[in-house]
DNA sequence: CGACGCCTTGACGTTTATCAACCCTCGTGG
DNA sequence: CCACGAGGGTTGATAAACGTCAAGGCGTCG
C-alpha cells in the first residue's frame, strides 16, 4: 500500500516543510485502518491510545452531556487530524468520533507523540497550528451561539460544511455526506424541527434544495446574507 | 525586582517540572510591566509582539462582533498565560484583553516563543496544556449555549468565576474583582436586563447577595442545583 | 451638587421550543 | 416481489422563555 499512500499524503498541509525522509519516517509509524459508516474511531472518555489522521472519508466529533443531548462539535474532513488529546496534555478523548461515511486513516500510538514532536518540529508547529484554528472556530462558535439567531446559525453552519465538503453539481453545492435535519440541528443548538422549517422556507425561496439527508446550496450568496443578517424577512 | 519575583512564580503551574536554572534563564528573557484598570494589555487584530504571564490583577478577554455585540471569552488569573497566539500558528491577536484592576505581568517578545520551546520541553508541553483545556472550555462553553437555559448559564457562570477567584467572606464566597451585571450577560450570551432579574431573584431566596459591580455567592450548593436543572422554578 | 454609570422593574412582543399528528421512502425479510 | 416498519421529514397549534422598550432609582465620583 505504500506508495500510493504516500503520494496522497506528502501534499497535506501537516505535513508541510518536512522533508521527503522524515514524511517516511513519521507516516511509517502509523497504521492504517478503516472505519465502516456509522462506526466510532474513538470514544468519549476512553483512553487516548491513538492520534489519527483522516485520509478519506467524514467523521463526525459529537459530545454527549449527561442528560442525554447531542452536540457536534466539528466534522473532520480528510487531511485533518483528529483525537490528538495527548498533545494537549490529556489522556483521554474529550469527545465521540463516528465515521460519517465509511472512512480510511492512519493512526499513531499517542506515546510516540513527544518524540514526533521534539524531532520533527514542523511537524509539531502544524499541529498545534491545526490546533489553534480549532480554538478560534470554537470561540466563533460561541459568538455565533451568543449574539445570532438561529435562521443565522444554520445558514453559517451550512455555508462552512459547504466551504470544507462542497462538491459542485448541476443544481448547486452538494454537501458531500448524508446529514439529517437533527445533525444540523445538533450543530447549530436548536431542534430538528426548527431546522426543516427553515429548510422548506429556504426551498420555497430557491435557496437551497434538500431531501433526505442530503443538501445542496443552490445560491450561496443570498445564504450569506441570512447567515449576516442581512436580509429582510419572508 | 528579581527575587521577590521569584519566590512568587517559581510555584505556578506554568514552570512545573523546570529546573531552577531554567526557570530563571526563561524568566530572565521577560520584563515585567503593570497594567492600569480598564486599560489594555493587547487589542484584537493587533500584530502579537508579545505574550504574557499574568501575576497579579484579573483580565477581561473579549472579542467584538462587527455589528456591535460583545461576547467575553474569559478572564484571566494570577499564574495563567496570555496572548500565546504564537504558539498557535497566529501573527495577531484573537481578541481583547482588558484589566479588570490594576494588573502586574510578564511579558515575553513572541519571536522566542520557538526557541523558548525547543529548550524547555517541559514549559512547551505546560503550555499546550492550558491551550488544551482552553478548548476544552470553549467547547463546553459551546455545549452550554446550545443545551441550556439562560438561568442555568448565569449560574455556571458564577460558579466557575467563584471557583476561579472566590474570596471567602463572612456573607459568603465574593468574586474578587469589579463585575457588573453586563459583564455577566457578556459572558452568558444574554443582556443585562435578564441577568438583572435572576439575581434579583436569587437574593430574594437568599442564594446570593450582590450589589454594584459586585457578587457574593452565598449558597453554592443549591446555585449548583440551578446550574445543572435540578431546581424547581419559583 | 450634579451627572453619569449602574441597576431595577414593568409591560409587551417575538422567537423558538414543545407537543402532536402525519407523510414519505427506502430497505428488508417473508 | 410485495408489504411493512423504522427512520427521516413536514407541518400545525400552543406556550414558554427571553429580548426589547420604557421609565425611573440610587450611589459615587468629579
Amino acid at each position: 500500500m505504500g506508495s500510493l499512500d504516500r503520494s496522497l499524503i506528502a501534499g497535506l498541509s501537516v505535513f508541510e516543510g518536512l522533508a521527503a525522509t522524515d514524511l517516511d519516517r513519521i507516516v511509517g509509524q502509523a497504521r492504517s485502518l478503516r472505519i465502516a459508516k456509522d462506526q466510532p474511531v474513538f470514544e468519549q472518555e476512553q483512553e487516548a491510545h491513538s492520534f489519527f489522521l483522516l485520509l478519506d472519508g467524514h467523521v463526525r466529533v459529537v459530545k454527549s452531556t449527561p442528560d442525554g443531548h447531542e452536540v457536534t462539535v466539528r466534522y473532520i474532513s480528510p487531511g485533518e487530524l483528529m483525537g490528538i488529546a495527548h498533545a494537549l496534555g490529556r489522556t483521554t478523548y474529550p469527545a465521540n468520533a463516528i465515521a460519517a461515511v465509511d472512512c480510511v486513516a492512519l493512526a499513531w500510538p499517542s506515546h510516540l507523540w513527544p518524540t514526533l514532536a521534539a524531532n520533527f518540529p514542523s511537524f509539531s508547529a502544524n499541529t498545534y497550528k491545526t490546533v489553534g484554528s480549532r480554538l478560534q472556530d470554537a470561540h466563533t462558535r460561541v459568538i455565533e451561539m451568543s449574539t445570532e439567531q438561529v435562521d443565522q446559525r444554520v445558514a453559517h453552519a451550512l455555508l462552512k460544511l459547504v466551504k470544507q465538503t462542497g462538491k459542485k453539481t448541476e443544481e448547486g453545492i452538494l454537501i458531500d455526506f448524508p446529514i439529517s435535519r437533527q445533525d444540523i440541528a445538533e450543530m447549530t443548538g436548536t431542534t430538528l424541527h426548527t431546522v426543516s422549517r427553515l429548510l422548506s422556507a429556504w426551498e420555497d425561496q430557491g435557496l437551497v434544495k434538500s431531501g433526505r439527508q442530503k443538501v445542496t446550496v443552490v445560491e450561496p450568496h443570498r445564504l450569506l446574507l441570512i447567515a449576516e443578517g442581512r436580509a429582510e424577512k419572508s
